[in-house]
DNA sequence: TTTATATATTCCTTGACAGGAATATTCCTT
DNA sequence: AAGGAATATTCCTGTCAAGGAATATATAAA
């Protein structure tokens, strides 16, 4: 398992799981547009203030999210990161995608023979 | 939520949410050499056979993957569509962070003036 | 120093999901 | 036709994660 993006060793969440929560797909979504404080993304997405806590908790612990602290508040923003580690992934495997993908009757063929 | 790579309305599994999965991540990465029956794939991966089938399904029905019928035997193999789509997803992201991504200077400073 | 604001944390409950085991289904072989 | 091989499905169980509600913590403001 080589370029796999990441290794789900132990409790931590990974970036897709992560990504994969539709609220928080919502908040990497919300956060391109630049870094927002708790209070300002709970409102935006209409999220009571302990799940929006509890989500960016997941995060910034998978990575996705770096925190500062400005007094009172937090605020969020995305790191870079992780998305370049997805997306060398992707483009490694989309490059295979192009060459190399209909070897369907070839592998057919393989297993007719494979019937000894 | 324009560009999001897949909205989970109703029961159906987004690709993030298949691809979270350990063993289905494994599969995927298995199935860019080639296509595979599930016989193969469950040997390969230290699968019993029932759980390779259901992990299959998750990923058919979320469209990472299709089915070929020979006779006796599925062929499952990946499909485009759904990494084309997050290829797409993350380049856009990746654009806007190369840009205009440290403007924490600037939030903070609206946040300031906000405080009136 | 009290009060208010912003955020994090805890506890609880519920639902989803993955694995195990057994069984059903389909097709091939003899 | 019968038995075997490949795959799918069902039922059960345990675990885990998400939301609700309440509370804790830290900082600002009065």
């Amino acid at each position: 398992m080589s370029g796999m993006p990441e290794n789900n060793s132990g409790k931590e969440v990974t970036t897709l799981g992560a990504l994969a929560e539709p609220n928080r797909m919502a908040i990497v979504e919300l956060l391109r547009d630049g870094p927002l404080t708790v209070g300002e993304i709970a409102d935006r997405l209409q999220l009571r203030q302990p799940q929006a806590s509890k989500h960016l908790k997941v995060l910034s612990e998978s990575g996705i999210l770096e925190v500062k602290a400005d007094a009172n508040r937090r605020i969020y923003k995305l790191r870079l990161e992780p998305f370049q580690a997805l997306d060398s992934w992707l483009s490694s495997f989309r490059k295979l995608m192009e060459e190399r993908f209909d070897n369907l009757e070839e592998y057919l063929r393989e297993l007719q023979n494979k019937d000894k």
